[in-house]
DNA sequence: TTGTAGGCGTTATCAC
DNA sequence: GTGATAACGCCTACAA
């Protein structure tokens, strides 16, 4: 590799300390002006910029940044990716991945390895994982920075973003009695993750306020899963009459619903209205595309990068405090009036 | 965060000098069975690893391999990420991703940078940008190590893994040749991509192989986009007389088939066969799930892994020379018979 | 087989 | 405002 210049080479060029080089390059005010502009001219001509390496084994710091998850909806990973990364490289961090796995044992372990073997400055955690108290307690044993992206305000404001799924299902039940349902399915996530709770709560409140109530049988717990969505899909559509309108928790299984609809000869959105939660990019490839709700991952991604890089460089922001955001409904084909 | 222990812990606690400690941790052979057992046993006491940054520097590694891409496919994202890590993680190497522009006119010198800010150790080149040979000269230029995953042999074995997709779309022309069609459309991928280029001539050599002729004007070319798919398909479906048959380059413009089918009423696969390329989610989502043809992403991801650790850890093993996977054909609901 | 000494490129301490 | 000098934790000639 091409010897990359040094702050020694810049220190003596410029004729002065490589203290006052560093003082320069971390933008200490106690500088002469002169001095500076100098040495900036010098670093720019020799295109300096320095060695991470070095500078993290002096400063303890790594400029790396964590994304910890075990979420199996790839288009959510990559857009979280994008949306952290293009505040990374304006505040020059890079971005290591970390998919675990949330079931087994040693994962909380496993996570706080990967911190501290690399020297992660701090770490994004993503939903379900992000909903583990236990991880979380673990990270702040040992001082390690995180912010978690989840569904409920579970922690301080500072290391959290949180989507407001409660207020969107609110929505959706709205506009799905104002299209003149009243007999409505749902296929929840898994109970024991709180995004399906918040899910199925803001939903169901909704309804029950605009006097529209579901009965037991009507709301069947899914895995989030493509094929548990054909499952309880068929649970549902067995049922006589079948329901009007089925919300499932995600698009996978909205996609299932549509599967078994299909298969049942029920059409859809004639006879049967269907709606998910993501907007997935199946949401529009599929026939017929999918009402569903979309929550605004990137945005979220980039908010919780500004936040771990404060707790990081212990600034206050803005971004502190700012933690809530709400997802809003799309809607689509797979939705339609109720038949007289 | 809390203080971990050091090389020099280790070597006072053992009673011998910190070179042999480093003996031992790297493994060399010239140390004394009796004080590397009393050595290691004080490592594992303390749960001593050494620290990558320091080693870094004095070494000039970071144990860090990058990811370089361009590709709108998150799915295939996510599975080279995790091919690439489930061998990360047995070598002591982390993943940091590196989303590029292939477009824009600084997309080497963003890479060539990328590199060396963080003292990447060696990076893995996904396509379309793998196919840049500017991009390979670049990186050879300045000694930075690279894995490239193509559709096409451009490279040295040790530097490439490829998919072969031309046999790949052999084996789909003779499937569906067998069927009984004859009159075939296609929707390619962009021809400055050679991973396009392949799969059409492997396509269309089969097929005149077997003495079916593809006219010119059932050949268009699409942009790997769902939207061009919908275009595509739609100044295919509108000939008369149509197709019997459409092979669109990627799965993605495959689902804009079967959406411009449906809008128009073509029955699939009663009256068009349809088939894609890459076995997406979207292929098993859709109706009716679509006929196509897999890649071992994750397996040749973690072949690339594996080659960039041999060039990066200069030694020689088998998959300095592997490099060649053959991708297989999965048959769905989406093809069918020729009718009489 | 083992140890000594110096260096990797930066930041931190504490004088001046 | 500026500059020696010592860390930071490890590796690598070179010596013994």
């Amino acid at each position: 590799m091409d010897k990359r210049p040094t702050i020694n080479d810049v220190a003596r060029i410029s004729g002065v300390s490589k203290r006052t080089v560093s003082r320069v390059i971390n933008g200490a005010t106690n500088v002469g002006v002169a001095t500076r502009e100098k040495i900036q001219k010098v670093i720019d001509d020799l295109g300096f910029s320095p060695d991470k390496q070095a500078r993290g084994l002096a400063a303890s710091r790594s400029y790396l940044l964590g994304l910890i998850y075990d979420n199996p909806d790839a288009l959510y990973i990559d857009q979280v990716q994008r949306g952290v990364l293009s505040v990374c490289s304006e505040r020059g961090y890079e971005l290591v991945v970390h998919p675990c796995n949330y079931d087994t044992e040693n994962f909380i372990d496993n996570c706080v390895h990967f911190v501290k073997r690399s020297n992660i400055d701090g770490v994004i955690i993503l939903p379900p994982v992000s909903e583990s108290k236990k991880l979380a307690a673990a990270l702040r044993d040992r001082n390690i920075n995180y912010v978690r992206m989840a569904s409920v305000d579970l922690d301080d404001h500072a290391n959290i973003v949180v989507s407001d799924d409660r207020a969107a299902l609110s929505d959706l039940a709205r506009y799905l009695v104002s299209l003149g349902h009243r007999d409505i399915g749902i296929i929840s996530g898994p109970k024991h993750y709180y995004s399906a709770i918040e899910r199925l709560e803001g939903f169901c409140h909704t309804l029950k306020e605009l006097g529209v109530d579901v009965a037991e049988n009507r709301i069947i717990e899914g895995k989030n899963t493509y094929e548990s969505g054909i499952e309880c899909a068929r649970s549902l559509l067995i049922q006589s009459p079948p329901p009007q309108v089925i919300f499932a928790n995600n698009d996978e299984m909205a996609a299932g619903v549509l599967k078994v609809a299909h298969e049942m000869g029920v059409a859809v959105p004639e006879s049967l209205s269907v709606a998910g939660f993501d907007d997935n990019l199946l949401a529009t490839r599929v026939i017929p595309s999918l009402t569903t709700v979309q929550r605004p991952v990137v945005a979220m991604a980039a908010l919780a990068a500004k936040k771990i890089i404060a707790l990081i460089e212990h600034y206050q922001t803005e971004h502190q405090d700012t933690y809530l955001v709400k997802p809003h409904l799309i809607i689509r084909e797979s939705t339609r009036k109720a038949q007289k």
